[in-house]
RNA sequence: GUGGUCGUAGCUCAGCGGUAGAGCCCCGGAUUGUGAUUCCGGAUGUCGCGGGUUCGAAUCCCGUCGUCCACCCCA
């Protein structure tokens, strides 16, 4: 049998230099809102105990976990989601931090699921979180942040919206129509499908509980339904100037198991409403996760790299802006240092080296290569100069590559030359 | 987990029963130290893998692995 020719695994990417790029672009944009907004980065370890999970996450992810077991006989999982751990060493260390915590962290995380547009067995998340503050000012924050996110890779009004809800309200909902505590989260379950599931068989499933789907549907409908949370909120960033990118919609209750209360996702307008991130509070996750040693208020969010980096694409300014960092952050060459006498290399080589220490990005041939081929090279890097080294050393030529024009210099004073040209326009194009 | 789609050169794909093709890319060359265009020349594939049908399979059938997409769920 042939010997297959080793690929990645499913659902998992090679981030070739184009891909690392984008990849970039997210990280920077993600840490620079993060950081002028005051949050502070941390890191947890991306391999963990497998019950860390299966205590309070709930639902569909346990089911979805990469998890085996180490050589040491532990029962250890690739984290699914950051939220988890973030709460086992808050717990362990909020004593050393004046609160509210405000952090966040770029890590990647794993799902055994089927890979499909937007979504791989991998992906990194932007998670951040407020831990320590019970208020609404702090969900109110968190949403700003997300706001400022999407602001920051030029998205605009019109173009994303976040869509806020409050589990509270639904648990007064569920008091008031008598619905026991222990099946509250299937009736939540039901709500979150709303706007998916066929309506015939939600209305048998709402039969259960005595409920039609008129009057779910009318609940959600009437605005005073909103919780007091809601319409503090609803101030506050309406106060920051954001009221324009806020709305408030009573059928999002989220997925996943440990949130409380407030929880809110950011949509694309456009594209079949996609939710681009999602969070919300979770004000009993840390108390659960450490047995009540430690119990902090606390609410989050978490964008997701596939889905952000979708809609920048297929959004023109916002994937324009993403084009001009990445030519921007391109790897750059100011000066391709041309070997046009190889007995002249050792001269080259003490030049580059000169250069590249006063911080001009230098770049020579490796091999000896034709002058003409030399200059294809230097085109290629992208340089902006071209450097001749050759049998008339240590008198040098440089060439204008734009503009095809020439000057003379000495290797003498190259530093110095090529320092003061570098800061200089090149003048008008001669072609 | 369910359903569909597609796997042929590095890339995009054509060929759909009779000895593997195109374009792009790449490499070399066109008066010995200058980039473009053009021209000439060249390389490369176990046709995803395994079985079956057939005189003969890239082509038909089955399986398998992988891709992409939708559902589920979610970032």
């Amino acid at each position: 049998m042939a010997e297959p020719a080793f690929q990645s695994l499913p659902g998992f990417r090679d981030f070739i230099p184009r891909e690392c790029a984008v990849r970039n672009y997210l990280f920077e944009t993600w840490r620079t809102v993060a950081r002028r907004c005051g949050y502070s980065e941390y890191e947890t370890p991306i391999l963990e105990d497998t019950g860390l999970y299966l205590k309070k996450s709930g639902g569909e992810l346990s089911a979805q976990l990469f998890r085996f077991e180490d050589q040491g006989g532990r029962d250890v999982t690739l984290r699914p989601e950051v939220t988890a751990s973030l709460a086992r060493i808050v717990a362990q260390h909020q004593r050393d931090f004046s609160k509210p915590l405000k952090w966040f962290e770029i890590g990647q995380c794993f799902r055994y699921e089927k890979p499909q547009k937007g979504r791989g067995r991998e992906f990194y998340q932007f998670n951040v979180d407020i831990l320590g503050e019970a208020g609404p000012a702090a969900d109110a924050e968190l949403i700003a942040l997300a706001i400022e996110t999407m602001l920051a890779f030029g998205f605009v009004a019109g173009d994303f919206v976040v869509r806020v809800s409050d589990r509270k309200a639904w648990l007064d909902f569920a008091v008031r129509h008598g619905i026991a505590e222990d099946s509250i989260p299937e009736f939540l379950g039901i709500i979150d499908k709303l706007e998916r599931e066929n309506p015939a068989t939600l209305a048998t499933k709402l039969d259960g509980f005595g409920l039609t789907l008129d009057s779910v549907r009318g609940f959600i409908a009437n605005p005073a339904n909103a919780s007091s949370a809601y319409q503090a909120i609803l101030d506050d960033l309406t106060a920051r100037g954001f009221a324009a990118f806020v709305a408030l919609d009573l059928s999002i209750v989220r997925g996943l198991a440990y949130y409380t209360g407030v929880v809110f996702e950011v949509f694309d307008a456009k594209k079949s409403m996609r939710a681009v991130a999602g969070g919300g509070r979770y004000d009993t996750l840390v108390a659960t996760l450490s047995n009540g040693a430690t119990d902090l208020p606390a609410t989050g969010f978490a964008m997701g790299d596939y889905v952000i980096r979708n809609l920048i694409e297929e959004t023109t300014h916002t994937a324009m802006q993403m084009e001009v960092w990445l030519q921007r952050n391109a790897a750059t060459c100011d000066v391709f240092v041309v070997v046009a006498d190889e007995s002249q290399r050792p001269a080259a080589l003490r030049l580059v080296t000169d250069l590249r220490r006063a911080g001009i990005a230098a770049d020579l041939p490796l091999t000896p290569a034709k002058v003409a081929k030399q200059f294809q090279s230097a085109e290629r890097s992208r340089a902006r100069f071209a450097l001749v080294v050759g049998a008339e050393y240590p008198a040098l030529k440089l060439k204008i590559l734009a503009s095809r024009a020439e000057e003379s210099g000495h290797a003498d004073s190259a530093v110095a030359w090529l320092s003061e040209r570098l800061q200089q326009p090149d003048g008008p194009l001669i072609a």
